[in-house]
DNA sequence: ACTCAGGGGTG
DNA sequence: CACCCC
DNA sequence: GAGT
């Protein structure tokens, strides 16, 4: 159980089509271009203050949790049976229905002791009360700055008056970070009144026991709070989008004002926000049309209620015009109280996350029927193979979710976050996120609640919570406390010299340094990171695809000078489909040729030749020995300054196919499907699968084991059980 | 509490 | 061996 | 940090 996913389905579903054809050639270049799954970092991230364009931006991701968190109970139709009882289903809500996604919940509910408790059990469900388990981690408030505590001196009163239901948890929580004060019982010094947007004015009337809301105090949906934190600014509260349903023409009457045109807006307007349908309009945004970090939904979703904002407003005139249709999310909410009213208030805390349970239930019922049936013409051997389908290696990963990117924004903090860890305290935890990160990418809609997240493989209760928070607030104070740090950004500099990790990093730290001058002039360099220095730039730029194939051509024409039947091939991102590469991966072989000859050649003719002609400009890891089978160094294109890493890898005929899964990754494939294989009492390593490995304690190798395939990439691709994966569905 | 891939080169 | 890299 |  590593790298996983849930993807059975694709799995089976795709394979027998695919299974024959490789099909080299079309790919989703795009796909990769952007994601690097490396740890380094390329360029400077982002600082965290937001300019204003990207608060405006941002404020857009930020309310569309709201808005789904709302329009969770639309369904409605809570099944009274289950509602009333024990179990606090912690599913993803509105998404879930949505078939991908089914399998992987599926997954987590069947998986624990019980059918379903062990994961909410986990969370504090049974024996001790949820609220102070959990209360443990992470739970102490985490003050903003003075002097950005936008509540500061305000009261809110939160209907329900409770922190039990997680989602009003981290609101209170981020209100007082930020620095209002949580007040419970219905009295003076309460400034504003937030309510759960699934209750409506009627439902607060009753909640406190009054007649009407004293006019001092503000009303508000539970939007409001995030929105004005995203805005780090107090918004104008009487805005049709932050009123609590029944309250406005309260408000209307009152001032003999008419109410928002929203009723007009029909249902349809609503499921096409969720997801089918496309809003049509795309309304210009005055700047930063170009760079929203959200996805085009939630933008789009989102727009129409941005517009009404007065501070944006100011700004952004043209965006007034263009969205001016505060359509859909008014309907939303009205049809929210219309469920509502048919299912009479509880007011019970966990109300909401039944309801979404059973929206979730349900439909996980569902796909688990088809889901189950293909299981089992796979596995109807007798084994029970279900175990296998977590692994990443299984499922299909083109890559292409990473420009959709709907998650951009939280995969960009973790992304940060990973790079923090970078092989520092916890080698463990950077691959933790990079497996988040990786299944996060693949989700196919916004994730915004921790149920969502923690609903994911590989994103557990800690990550979810971030993510949550990250969506929340667009920020994660982990990852600023992080930069805080002053020495962070030298550390990561440093990292990103060749030949430099994590120790060698600190060290020259606590020594003193923090230039690459000190570096060149007062510290002990080994000959590679001496190169890595001088070149620190080269190494870290990308290399475009064409330029990839430039390199191929080079080196291609310098082996064949020397021995024609030689095979050469890019392996690497490029072989992946990368429209750009960290390096020039060459695999390197010749049919039937013992690997000293080739080993020769390369050694004492090729790579001499290459340096001759100025291509290759260093060794850096050279082989030495007689069994040795890489070479990387660095080379330069003529007419270019710019060095690039360079790798060989030199293979015998029969471990080709092997070596190029090796070779071809990407890496969380190749560790993803050798562990598949070691659970299988196997070894995949560049040269073979082999068999009758037996381990001792601590999954220790005792015996080599013995050959069973080397040559073909796909025999040992079934030999696993691993369904055909052409080199571009391999970027995990 | 245990595991998280498997291997190669450098110094 | 520890470290760094693929 | 996640999964078992
Ligand atoms: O820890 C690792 C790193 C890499 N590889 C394999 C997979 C990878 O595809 C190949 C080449 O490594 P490289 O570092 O060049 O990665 P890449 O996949 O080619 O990406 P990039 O575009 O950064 O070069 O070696 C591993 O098996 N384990
Ligand atoms: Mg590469």
């Amino acid at each position: 159980m590593e790298e996983k996913e849930a993807f059975f389905k694709d799995l089976f579903r795709f394979d027998e089509e695919e299974e024959d054809e490789p099909l080299d050639s079309c790919f989703c270049h795009v796909a990769s271009i952007l994601r690097h799954s490396k740890a380094r970092v390329t360029s400077h991230v982002s600082p965290l203050l937001p300019s204003t364009k990207d608060i405006f931006l941002r404020s857009v991701q930020a309310s569309t949790p709201l808005a789904r968190t709302i329009s969770t109970p639309l369904p409605g139709l809570k099944t009274p049976l289950t509602a009333e009882l024990e179990v606090v289903y912690e599913t993803p809500p509105l998404t879930t229905p949505t078939l991908k996604k089914a399998p992987g919940a599926l997954q987590r509910l069947t998986a624990g002791p019980g059918p379903t408790g062990s994961r909410q059990r986990a969370n504090g469900g049974s024996g001790m009360p949820k609220a102070s388990k959990k209360r443990k981690r992470g739970q102490s408030l985490d003050m903003m700055p003075g002097s950005q505590q936008i509540f500061k001196g305000l009261g809110f009163y939160f209907i329900p008056d409770n922190d039990i239901a997680p989602a009003r948890r981290m609101r209170i929580r981020k209100a007082m970070e930020w620095g209002a004060a949580w007040i419970r019982e219905f009295k003076d010094g309460i400034s504003h009144v937030i309510v759960d947007s699934d209750l409506n004015y009627k439902d607060v009337l009753s909640f406190l026991k009054i007649q009407s809301l004293p006019a001092h105090i503000i009303l508000v949906n539970e939007v409001y709070p995030a929105e004005c934190i995203s805005f780090r600014y107090m918004i104008n509260p009487r805005q049709t989008h932050y009123q609590v349903d029944g309250y406005h023409e309260v408000l209307a009457a009152e001032r003999i004002v008419s109410a928002a045109p929203s009723s007009i807006t029909s249902l349809a307007l609503k499921s096409a926000k969720g997801e089918l349908v496309r809003a049509p309009q795309t309304p210009s945004r005055t700047e930063g049309s170009d760079q929203c970090p959200a996805t085009q939904e939630s933008c789009e979703a989102q727009i129409a209620t941005i517009v009404n904002k007065e501070p944006i407003q100011a700004h952004t005139a043209e965006a007034v015009t263009g969205g001016s249709n505060s359509g859909p999310k008014d309907a939303l909410d009205e049809a929210i109280e219309e469920a509502r009213l048919v299912k009479d208030l509880p007011l019970v805390d966990e109300e909401d996350e039944v309801t979404q349970s059973m929206s979730s239930i349900d439909s996980d019922h569902e796909g688990s029927d088809t889901e189950s049936k293909r299981t089992k013409l796979k596995s109807k051997g007798s084994l029970d193979k279900s175990w296998q389908k977590n692994f990443s290696c299984m499922q299909k990963h083109d890559g292409v979710n990473k420009l959709t990117s709907l998650n951009t924004r939280t995969i960009e903090v973790l992304r940060q976050m990973a790079d923090y860890y970078d092989r520092t305290k916890d080698h463990w935890r950077l691959i933790a996120y990079r497996k988040a990160i990786a299944a996060l990418r693949k989700q196919e809609h916004k994730i915004m609640t921790k149920e969502e997240a923690f609903a994911i493989p590989f994103i557990g209760e800690r990550l979810a919570l971030k993510i949550e928070e990250i969506v929340w607030t667009n920020r994660l104070r982990r990852l600023d406390n992080t930069h805080a740090e002053p020495n962070d950004e030298v550390l990561q500099k440093f990292l990103n010299i060749y030949g430099v990790g994590y120790s060698q990093a600190s060290k020259w730290i606590s020594q003193g340094h923090r230039t690459f001058d000190d570096l060149r002039n007062h510290a002990n360099l080994t000959n590679n990171q001496k190169v890595g220095l001088d070149h620190y730039d080269d190494f870290l730029a990308r290399i475009p695809r064409a330029e990839m194939e430039l390199h191929g051509k080079s080196v291609r024409e310098a082996i064949h000078q020397v021995d024609k039947d030689i095979q050469v091939t890019i392996g690497g991102s490029y072989r992946r489909g990368a429209a750009d590469s960290g390096d020039v991966d060459f695999i390197i072989s010749k049919p039937d040729a013992p690997i000293h000859c080739l080993r020769t050649l390369m050694l004492e003719t090729v790579i001499p030749g290459l340096f001759a002609r100025g291509y290759l400009k260093v060794g850096l890891a050279t082989t030495s020995k007689e069994d040795g089978t890489k070479w990387h160094g660095a080379s330069c294109l003529p007419g270019s300054t710019v060095w690039r890493r360079i790798d060989f890898l030199l293979v015998p005929w029969e471990e080709l196919g092997a070596a190029m899964i090796y070779f071809t990754g990407n890496d969380i494939f190749n560790r993803s499907i050798r562990l598949l294989a070691s659970k299988k009492g196997m070894r995949l390593n560049q040269r073979g699968l082999w068999r009758d490995v037996i381990r001792g304690p601590n999954r220790q190798r005792v015996t080599q084991g013995t050959l069973v395939e080397g040559r073909s990439e796909k025999k040992i691709f079934q030999i696993l059980g691993v369904p055909w994966r052409p080199p571009e569905h391999r970027i995990c």
